[in-house]
RNA sequence: GCGGGCGUGGUGAAACUGGUAGACGCGCCGGACUCAAAAUCCGGUUCCGCAAGGAGUGUCGGUUCGAUUCCGACCGCCCGCACCA
């Protein structure tokens, strides 16, 4: 067969429409069959996809379609989290409506996901910002407000007074709005909480069951939970200050008590706002220490600074003992109680207080020997047993923690205690383009719930954005309402759910979507827990906990039996890119170029427009402002949907970033375009004869690319059916060739499935690949029955022997014994010992 | 600072439970076909050496008949969290 070109512009078009009449990936859910539940992390519709997720979606589709041919009812669906701020930017640049914007924007990408041929339920399609989604978000929210896991509070926020909104903590940056670039205030706002800390123990233990996760994320989440266990005590003051007459600490090493050499509390700290109210010079140390809170790499070089406040405590254990009482630039009001108790000699930033301000530090707890060994600029924080330390002297740590507990328990001043670093999640926002809070404020009943036959509420259309701020607070008419409760004229609330609320529950709606209501129990049953996840590490924390946590709240009250959504989780490297870039002049940042503007050869890279050569620079994550980036439609356009999915899934490991190249895209294309012309030999049975060998190999592969496939180990698959293909190509034209061929379409039909289909209707099939069965394995062929035997003097590799599998010990070694190279090498000596592992090797020691 | 991960050819990487290091891809070198090019095909490609042979998985050391794999120390890179009491 002569020349014959794989022409996807062609293909791929034809069997997209195919699958499509075929409704081919549709989930069914009343079949007897195993069902699978394959989902990507759905995608924000930015305007384009991006060659990210080309590559996460490629993935997803390899499993999903493999458990399709394995006999599986697949759920392998798409949406849109459609909410969130960049519309209502575009909305301010570019005078365009956010929803408008928004469902151009998945028209868009939703045309170029379609011409990847993804397996995909698109009857299942659904987009958060679509009252049909969001007003069962809604019906959520509210059962959830009525099973007491929603809450109303005053708290401080970031406020940037510039665009007149909350910002989140990663959009302070240096104290500036990430925007405006105006100082980001501390504003108090009443917000809608949702009751996480709730359920902090069980979103811990749960990660344990949770073995099909990565273990990093998994630590992440234990990290973001924090749980602490310690003592929780008050302290007596000894000058009452408006009112405030002691001072609750939290420590989890209540074993150092006797160790205390000062109290340290925030700049925030109820006693300290009420002592500076009259004191102006520790008001101006307090604004000091707010000023420098947050900014990220400061803190690691911060002195540790204090505020003498001239008052003392009473030691719980010995109430003739005074400590002084610090506002201390260390101590954050957010964690604890804002107020903690001094151990120098066993807490690094304690020490470095004490030096400074000239405390006494005592060593309580000392290794063997140590025990009047003087603390200098390093505290001590290793294992060890207590002195100095009166009645726990001589107890380990852990005993001594808790005889320190018992007894404050007994004496009454303080018991043992867990704090949490995971707070409440505030859910609301001052946005527009998000899902309203179903509440109506009442004068009389307060904030009341909107009844559930006027749900959705729905956002309304006509709204500006000429100036900063939530144009749903301006808007004329949308927040009258009449209180629901007593019909007294109310106003309906203007914030709208923190976007993460909207992807913490769309994989159930996938899995059920009636029309009046969020989702039908046993439907959503059938197909949950999520069997794999796929998506970013970007995810690690926030969206995996809240839809860990919105999961369990659901179960708790009754919605739902599925407490984990999520058994298995992958998360994909990134795709990256080399840079291009030239120096502009002194003072100046680099110029970047895009790859399209680049000449690279093999020893260096010029740009196209001057022929000037341009620095090659570091292979890192595409981003928009290094240039590094590349079209996907344009590489779809000229190599084809199968050659980019080749390509997404070979060479690196899928948990690992994925270096594009050019010539890498060119290599998938190449192998596309052999295994076509391969293809076309499947009629040539040659003189009809079995090609054993070539017949193992097939076995072989078919059973290897299962496995990797399974594992997501695809950058392995890929390698095996380049072996075969290899080995095909060599074979003879036989029976077993011709099998071979068209078992290796079956093999790329989850990898390459234009092409496979193609392939598949060439061979006279009349059926869909994508519909076909995996091909069966002969366990027999797994195994070959000669083995190549290593040979080893001293550990070295001297020779090998071709024997029969299973060949004895004693056979081996004399056939070992007798190659030529070993006895040269042992030149007469006699072995002292000889070691044999059948059908692997022989060592020969001497 | 704490927690985690990773270091293998020119390059992306493979190597089952400790058993022939470098499969497979990219690149490169040589050849065939062609007037020529593209496409395709064949051969080679860890390093040193003409070869025999020797060295080799970040560095140093250990365990073992045998270590990319196990243990210890160190170096480098990447990621997450971070004054968390």
């Amino acid at each position: 067969m002569m020349d014959r070109r794989f022409n996807p512009a062609a293909v791929d078009a034809r069997w997209q429409r195919r699958w499509d009449e075929a409704q081919s990936f549709r989930a069914d859910g009343t079949s007897a069959k195993p069902r699978a539940y394959v989902l990507e992390m759905f995608p924000y519709p930015s305007g384009r996809i991006h060659i990210g997720h080309v590559r996460n979606y490629s993935m997803g589709d390899v499993l999903a379609r493999y458990k399709r041919m394995t006999g599986h009812d697949v759920l392998h669906p798409m949406g849109w989290d459609a909410f969130g701020m960049p519309a209502e930017n575009a909305a301010m640049e570019k005078k365009v409506h956010p929803g408008s914007w928004t469902r151009e924007n998945i028209a868009s990408m939703r045309a170029q996901l379609k011409k990847l041929g993804f397996a995909l339920d698109w009857s299942r399609e659904l987009a958060t910002c679509e009252p049909d989604y969001y007003g069962h978000e809604q019906a959520l929210f509210l059962d959830l407000l009525a099973g007491g896991l929603v809450y109303r509070k005053e708290s401080a926020v970031n406020w940037d007074p510039v665009d007149m909104t909350v910002l989140a903590n990663e959009q302070v940056i240096d104290g500036r709005g990430w925007r405006s670039g105006a100082v980001v205030e501390k504003k108090k706002l009443s917000q809608w909480f949702l009751k996480i800390t709730d359920f902090a123990d069980d979103l811990l233990d749960g990660l344990g069951t949770l073995d099909q996760w990565p273990e990093k994320v998994r630590l992440m989440q234990e990290n973001w939970i924090g749980k602490s266990q310690g003592l929780q005590f008050r302290f007596a003051l000894s000058d009452s200050v408006d009112g405030i007459d002691g001072l609750e600490v939290f420590t989890t090493r209540p074993d150092t008590l006797f160790g205390a050499s000062f109290v340290g509390i925030a700049a925030d700290h109820p006693l300290a706002l009420a002592l500076a109210a009259k004191d102006a010079r520790l008001a101006a140390f307090a604004d000091e220490c707010r000023k420098s809170g947050t900014a990220a790499a400061e803190v690691e070089t911060q002195e540790k600074k204090g505020y003498d406040t001239g008052l003392t405590v009473a030691h719980p254990l010995d109430p003739s003992w005074k400590l002084p009482v610090f506002v201390a630039n260390f101590v954050l009001i957010e964690y604890g109680t804002g107020a903690v108790f001094a151990c120098p000699a066993h807490d690094q930033r304690d020490l470095d207080f004490a030096r400074k301000y000239m405390l006494p530090v005592t060593r309580v707890v000392a290794a063997e020997g140590d025990e009047d060994k003087p603390i200098h600029d390093e505290a001590y924080t290793g294992p060890g047993r207590m002195v100095h330390s009166q009645f726990l002297n001589g107890m380990e740590i852990e005993a001594a923690k808790g005889a320190v507990i018992a007894r404050a328990e007994a004496e009454g001043w303080g018991k043992g205690t867990t704090v949490w670093r995971l707070r409440d999640w505030g859910v609301s926002r001052q946005r527009y383009w998000g899902t309203p809070i179903p509440i109506i404020h009442c004068e009389a009943c307060g904030p009341v719930g909107v009844p559930r036959d006027q749900l959705p509420v729905v956002l309304p259309e006509d709204v500006s954005f000429d100036v900063p701020g939530n144009p749903l607070d301006r808007h004329p008419t949308w927040s009258h309402v009449n209180c629901p409760k007593c019909n007294a004229p109310a106003r309906r609330e203007t914030d709208t759910l923190d976007t993460f609320v909207d992807s913490s529950w769309y994989f159930i709606r996938f899995a059920s979507q009636p029309k009046d209501k969020p989702f039908d129990r046993a439907e959503a049953e059938k197909w949950l827990p999520v069997g794999q996840y796929i998506g970013g590490v970007e995810h690690a924390i926030l969206h995996l906990l809240y839809a860990r946590f919105w999961t369990r709240a659901l179960a708790h009250i009754g919605l739902i039996g599925v407490q984990e959504p999520f058994t298995g989780l992958f998360t994909q490297g990134m795709v990256t890119h080399e840079t291009y870039e030239r120096p502009q002049g002194e003072g100046l940042p680099n110029l970047y170029f895009s790859p399209a503007e680049i000449d690279r050869t093999s020893d260096g890279a010029t740009l196209v427009s001057d022929g000037r050569p341009v620095t090659v620079g570091r292979v890192i994550k595409m981003s928009k402002s290094k240039k590094n980036v590349v079209d996907p439609d344009e590489i779809i356009e000229r190599f084809g949907a199968d050659a980019v999915r080749w390509f997404m899934l070979s060479d690196s490991p899928p948990e690992r970033d994925l270096p594009w190249t050019d010539s890498g895209i060119e290599g998938s294309w190449r192998f596309v375009n052999r295994l076509w012309r391969l293809f076309g030999e499947a009629g040539d049975t040659g003189d009809g004869a079995e090609d054993k060998a070539l017949k193992r190999k097939l076995h072989q592969t078919v059973a290897g690319v299962a496995k990797d496939i399974e594992a997501l180990a695809f950058n392995k698959a890929v390698a095996k059916i380049y072996e075969l293909t290899n080995a095909v190509e060599k074979a003879k034209p036989s029976a077993s060739r011709v099998e071979a061929i068209r078992a290796l379409a079956l093999l790329v039909a989850p990898m390459t499935p234009h092409l496979a289909e193609e392939a598949w209707s060439e061979f006279g099939e009349t059926g869909l690949i994508a519909e076909a069965s995996w091909p069966d394995v002969d366990e027999a062929l797994l195994v070959d029955d000669e083995v190549t035997v290593a040979v080893q003097v001293q550990g070295k590799l001297r020779g090998t022997i071709i024997v029969a599998r299973g060949t004895d010990k004693a056979a081996l070694e004399a056939l070992a014994l007798a190659v030529p190279n070993v006895a040269q090498t042992l030149n007469g000596a006699t072995p002292k010992k000889v070691i044999v592992v059948p059908d692997r090797l022989v060592n020969v020691v001497v």
